[in-house]
Formats: C-alpha cells, structure tokens, sequence
DNA sequence: AGCACGCCGACT
DNA sequence: GTCGGCGTGCTC
C-alpha cells in the first residue's frame, strides 16, 4: 500500500504530494496525521489519499515513519475545503491544513490536561486506620470522612481543606491511592450564565426563524438594530440541535464578549464550543478536540471557525455578516462568506447572513435571486431609532470657532452629563495627532522603513509608525530647516481625551483604541468600566461601534465622520453608511432617548442624508447605481497583484515581467478587462520593502478564467528574494 | 522550508 | 593548498 502524504511545510514548491511505502502493519486513513522521512529531516504530514499503486520509482519510496494519532485528525468535509481553498485563493495544501488544525497540535506543543483524583481502595482497610488513629490527627480523619462520602476527588481539592502533609500522610500509608483523568480545558469557565429564559419570538422572528427551519437554502437577514437578529439565530440552532445536526455560528473577533459567550452557555452548555484568538493555546486545543469528536455540536467563534472539523452541519449563521473581519487580508488570504457558501452547499445546510446594513455584495445577490431576502423591519421594543443631527463643522469654523467639538455637540455633552447619562465619542484615528509637520517647509515626519507619515502619541511622547510599529523620539525641530515652529496635524482619539479633560474637569472619561487594548482582556474592562457606570464618556475608535450594549449612554458623537469616507478604497462609502448606522445604534437602547451628533466637513454629501434617515434601501440604490457605471465590485472583480522585496531594481523588472504577461493576456480577452495598470504601491515601502502593484478590474463573467491565469503566471514564474501574490477585491490599497 | 552540492576569493 | 561565502536544486 502507498500513501500520498502532504507535508507540513508551507512552501509553493512543495505543495504537492509525496508518496510512502506504508508499513504492513501499520492501518491507515486518509486524514491522518503521519510522521515521515522527507530528505535529511522527519516532518509531520497528512495522508490525502491511500492506493494500491504509485509512479513514483520504487528506489526512491521511503516508508512512513508512524502515524501521530490513531484517527484521522482532517475531515472528508476539510479535504475537500482545501482543494476549494486552492481553487479559490491559490492557497496551498499545507497552508489549509494549518488552518483546520489548532497550531498548538504541530510538532506536539501541547499535551491533554490531566488531573489527579484521589479514592479509597480499601474501604475496610481504611476504616480501621480510621480507629486507629490518635485523637489530634483530625485532618486526617476528615480526609478519610470526605473520601468515603464522596467517593473520589480532586486532589488539589483535598489538600486545599485538609493541608498537604496529611494528604501525602494517607497516601504514603497506601490509604488513599490517585488516578489520572484527562480533561477538557473549559474557556471562559467564570462568565456570568445569562438567564435561560424561554424566549418567545415576535410574529416577525417567527416568520423568518420558521423558514429557515424548514427550507435549506441561503438567507440574507436584514433586520434593522434591536430587532431582535439573535433571537433568531438561537432559535435556528436550537432546532439543528433538536434534529441532531451541528451549527456554526461566526461574529466579529471583537464581538466575542463574554456576554455573547454567556448567552450561549446559558442556553446550550457543554454543547458550545468557543474558537478565537483570545483563548490560550491549551483552551484552543481541547476546543478543537471537542468539536472533533463530535462533544460539543456548536461553535461560536470568529472568522476561522469555519474551519472547525464539523459533521453534519445544520446550520451556519455570520452575524454582522457586512463586518469586515470575515476578509482575511493577510497569508492566507480568504474570505469567509465565499467558503461558508460552499459549505452550505456541500452541507445541505442553511446559510443565515445577518446585518443591519448588509454589504451592497450580499444585498446585490439577495436582489439577484442568490440569496433569500429576509427582512425584519419592526424593533422589538417598538421605539423609533434616536435622530441624528448632522453638523457642517466648515461653517463652524467660519462663525467663529476652530475648536474640535462644534457648538451643538459641546452642549449636548455638557446636558447630558447633567442629566447623569453616558456618552460615547467615535472618532476613527488613534494616536494624538495623524503627523508632525514642518510649518515653513512643508517637512513631515516619516518612518524610515515604511512610506508613511508618523502619529504623535502623546502619553508615550513618541512618535510611532502604525504599519510596522517603530518608535521615534519627537522632533523639536525641523531637520530639514531648523524651524521650530512644527505643527501637528489631524487629531486623534489621545486628543480628544485630552481636550474634553480640559473642558469638563471631575469627569471620568474612558479611551478605547488599539493602543489601549494590547492585552487580552483589556477591552473588556474598559467595556466593563463604563457599563457599571464607573465613567460618564468613553472615547474610541470603530472598537466602541460594535453590538455593545450601553443602556445608560442617551449621547453618541461622530467627531470626524469624514476619516472614513476618505479611505482610499472602493468600498468608503459603504462602510462610513455601516459606521453610522451602527454606531447610532448605541445610543438609547433602553427605555431612555436617544441622541446623535455627527460632525462633518461634506455635510451634503447623500451618504450623511441616507444615514441620517436610516434608509439603507435608498443608500443601496444609490451606491449600487454608482458602482455599476464606474464598473466596480459586486459588478467586476478587482484584482491587485502586490510585488514586494528589498531591492527595488529587482522587484520593479520582476514586475515588468509580470505586466508584461497580463497585457498578453489582456490581448486575448479583450472583453475581460475594464482596467489594467501598473504602479508603486500607495504605500511604496514597508518594514524596508519595496512594493510595487498591478491593479486590474474584470467583468464578472471573466473572472475564473483571468483568476486561473494569474495563479499559473505566478506559478510559473517564481523569483528568489522577491514576493508576490494576489489579492481579490481587496479591502484597502495601502 | 532546510539542507547539500558546487564553484570562486582570502587565509594558515 | 583549504576554509567558507551563498547561488541552485532536490526532497517520495
């Protein structure tokens, strides 16, 4: 027998199959996790397939080594992910492997977690002990008590009520004798259980909930915020549950609260399992091992949860299915919603995408027919959605006040702090101010690794770049002119604490962004600070927009609405609609009103009016339209081709070559493309490299046959020290 | 990825 | 003469 074995190692050229003599005497599945002989080395691979025959010359066969599980550790369902995964992404065999499997599973890292249990053999022994034993040595007498009501316990447990030395006494004296039991390592084992209520659904939850109860097929879920999306998802899973099916349900990595986790452990105990980057490895892996062996039937988890080694899947649900995390934007690059499609398919499953402000993607192809439009237009607490006040901060500034705050949001701010509510700032720039700028010379401080400008960060006092993380100390001075008189640029989330410190001294006020949350639970406790009302404001970035639940906060300001409609991609628009939606949706939410205060210098821009009506609809039509004359997703597919290595004459002729063949391929199909170009990246240089692109948009039908022509170009043309690789539809083009 | 083979410059 | 630089090629 041969076995065509994948080896672990995540390089183009040995992406392929390598085939092994398997041992008489060894049985194997395809699956398999197996240790084999590969050069000089021994490797860990995966089985793909088992034959009776191979081509490869016999003298060159080597014999698999061992098999490092008794049982396959990747699905039929995986394998055939993976072939999907490289058909889509271009992502290799190994690469997709590493996905499925928890990375603490490679090269053994991480062991099973065992405890120590305590019992009594002999109980007839122990009970003469017992009389013998003198009147003071009453720990142990206890102990032996304990063992014989409960039969056997914890170790650490008893040493914890009757002290070591007795324990070890008892021990010694062949009493009590220990096993070893292995157990699941239980994440998040302390969250506070949300109330299992039966839940009854409105009229309107039940209508949607039933028909994808009983109707398999793809389901976009538009239901404006707080009407009840959750509800919805429960009841579906309860039912797969009911039916002896699995579900997958996916949020945002940020949207992982302990609330959520709760929520569903209330309702479905040890039947969850939980899957994201927050968990320690050893968590991951017993998580992993759960779902494998089929103990735990759901999961919940961020976007590489759909990966989990399920069967018989019922349902998979991707709540805030617009969010942008379910776009992996670095190696392997995927996206989600793509591969939660195929899996439904192949599943026989329902696909429930949920969003109050669905992506013009998703919405696009629900109106196409591909999806199932759902809609769910009533709040559950029938209250209207708090109004939206937009602010023209140009005409601020022309009456007299160049301040960050306008007038109508400092009063609003100052009444509700009055009145003892929260209020919430977004502002989407972390740091203090966006650059340092030489007022004379027009000099900007930059990184010296990467082509940006740098943040000034004010309680460091350092500047810092946000692409690779280098630190500067802050000129006094303009290097280039001996000018001191520097100005700083845009203001970030740092200054607006700092100004708001100045205005309202005695109030407590809290700040949310990525330099704040660089350990695993700091975002929770920031979150967990406000919600108990330890603070009046809390100041952040998109962090503070998502699905938390302020029932005190009555005041939302957008400082500067317009950071996110400049971003330099296709999809601005989009997600400054998203933004505010969302982030209005904070404010109110109990039984008390409501504000929201947007600043902005375009205040007639259509994206502010749409927003400030909470018509999606129209914002839809409207953007959509735009979209299909400029010939720009979901009406083509753009794709970018990023060149990057340290010396730059290398990466610019390796680009030529590349160009070169795209313009061939662009003779041949001429319908294909509406655009093909080529150019130093925006951002020219990262971490010291050199980045060149080649950007090009396709109609849709074209699509597959260009995608398949870029992954052979770039197979077939490798170049030692120089990286290059494709991105669809990418996010941004820095 | 990693390790060996191989073909050229500067050292005991 | 040999030690060692890293370009090229192979791994069932």
């Amino acid at each position: 027998m041969f076995a065509s074995v994948i080896v672990d190692i995540a390089s183009s050229q040995i992406d392929k199959v390598f085939d092994y003599i398997v041992p008489e005497s060894m049985s194997l599945e395809v699956g398999t996790r197996v240790l084999v002989p590969f050069g000089k080395r021994e490797i860990e691979g995966i089985v793909v397939k088992i034959s009776n025959e191979t081509n490869v010359i016999s003298h060159k066969l080597k014999e698999i080594i061992k098999p490092l599980e008794n049982f396959p550790v990747i699905t039929n369902m995986q394998m055939q992910m993976a072939e999907f995964l490289k058909r889509e992404y271009h992502i290799g065999l190994a690469d997709s492997f590493r996905l499925f499997l928890p990375s603490e599973m490679r090269s053994g890292k991480v062991k099973d977690l065992t405890i120590t249990n305590l019992f009594i053999e002999d109980e007839i022994k122990a009970k003469e002990y017992l009389s013998n034993l003198k009147a003071n040595a009453t720990k142990q007498k206890g102990a032996i008590l304990k063992l014989l009501e409960v039969g056997k316990i914890n170790q650490v447990l008893l040493n914890k009520e009757f002290g070591q030395s007795a324990v070890s006494k008892l021990k010694e004296e062949g009493i009590i004798k220990s096993a070893c039991e292995v157990v699941f390592r239980k994440p998040y084992k302390n969250v506070i259980l949300a109330q299992n209520k039966n839940i009854v659904l409105t009229p309107d939850q039940e209508r949607v909930a039933s028909l994808i109860k009983t109707k398999p097929a793809k389901y976009l879920l538009f239901g404006v915020t707080g009407s009840g999306k959750t509800e919805v998802y429960i009841n579906v899973i309860k039912s797969c549950i009911e039916n002896n099916k699995a579900a997958i349900m996916l949020v945002p990595e940020i949207s992982l609260t302990p609330q959520v986790l709760g929520s569903f452990r209330a309702r479905f105990g040890e039947n969850v399992a939980i899957l994201h980057s927050g968990l320690s490895s050893g968590e991951r892996f017993d998580e992993w091992k759960r779902i494998l062996l089929g103990q735990a039937k759901i999961v919940v988890g961020a976007r590489s949860a759909i990966f989990a080694p399920m069967q018989n899947i019922g349902a998979i649900i991707i709540d805030e299915e617009h969010d942008g995390s379910y776009v992996s934007e670095s190696h392997p690059r995927y996206n989600t919603l793509e591969i939660a499609e195929f899996l439904s398919e192949k599943q026989g499953a329902s696909l429930v995408l949920g969003s109050a402000t669905p992506s013009l993607d998703s919405y696009n192809k629900a109106i196409e027919g591909k999806y199932c439009l759902l809609e769910l237009k009533n709040r559950v607490n029938a209250k209207p959605l708090p109004p939206l006040k937009i602010v023209d901060m140009a005409r601020e500034m022309r009456e007299g006040n160049p301040g960050i705050f306008s007038r109508a949001l400092e009063e609003a701010i100052e009444r509700t702090l009055k009145e003892g509510n929260q209020i919430m700032l977004f502002l989407n720039r972390r740091g203090y101010a966006s650059f340092l700028m030489c007022k004379k010379c027009g000099w900007v401080a930059k990184c010296k690794d990467c082509d940006v400008s740098l943040v000034y960060h004010r309680a460091e006092h350092a500047l810092k770049c946000h692409y690779c993380g280098n630190r500067y100390k802050v000129f006094t001075k303009c290097p280039n002119c001996d000018n001191e008189n520097l100005k700083e640029g845009l203001l970030g989330t740092q200054q607006v604490v700092e100004k708001l410190r100045e205005m309202f001294p005695g109030v407590k006020i809290l700040r949310m962004d990525n330099d704040t949350t660089t350990t695993k639970d700091a975002h929770v406790k920031i979150l967990n600070e406000f919600r108990e009302n330890r603070a009046q404001i809390l100041v952040g970035t998109q962090m503070i927009a998502k699905g938390h639940d302020f029932p005190q906060v009555t005041l939302v300001g957008i400082i500067d609405a317009d950071v996110s409609l400049h971003q330099t991609t296709y999809k601005a628009t989009e997600r400054t609609f998203e933004l505010i939606t969302q982030v209005a949706g904070r404010a109110g939410r109990a039984d008390k009103a409501g504000e929201i205060i947007l600043q902005t210098y375009a205040p007639r821009h259509y994206v502010y009016n749409m927003a400030m009506h909470y018509d999606y609809t129209a914002f839809y039509k409207k953007e959509a339209n735009m979209r299909e004359v400029t010939s720009f997703p979901p009406f083509a597919t753009i794709f970018r081709i990023l060149i990057s290595g340290e010396n730059e004459d290398d990466v610019r002729n390796y680009t030529k070559i590349l160009y070169t063949k795209m313009q061939e391929a662009q003779k041949e199909n001429k319908e294909a493309f509406v655009y093909l170009g080529v150019m130093k990246s925006p951002i020219g240089r990262i971490q010291n490299k050199f980045r060149y692109q080649i950007l090009m948009r396709i109609r849709k039908a074209e699509q597959s046959k260009i995608k398949d022509f870029i992954f052979n170009m770039l197979d077939e043309n490798k170049s030692q020290n120089i990286l290059a690789f494709v991105e669809i539809n990418p996010q941004n083009l820095s």
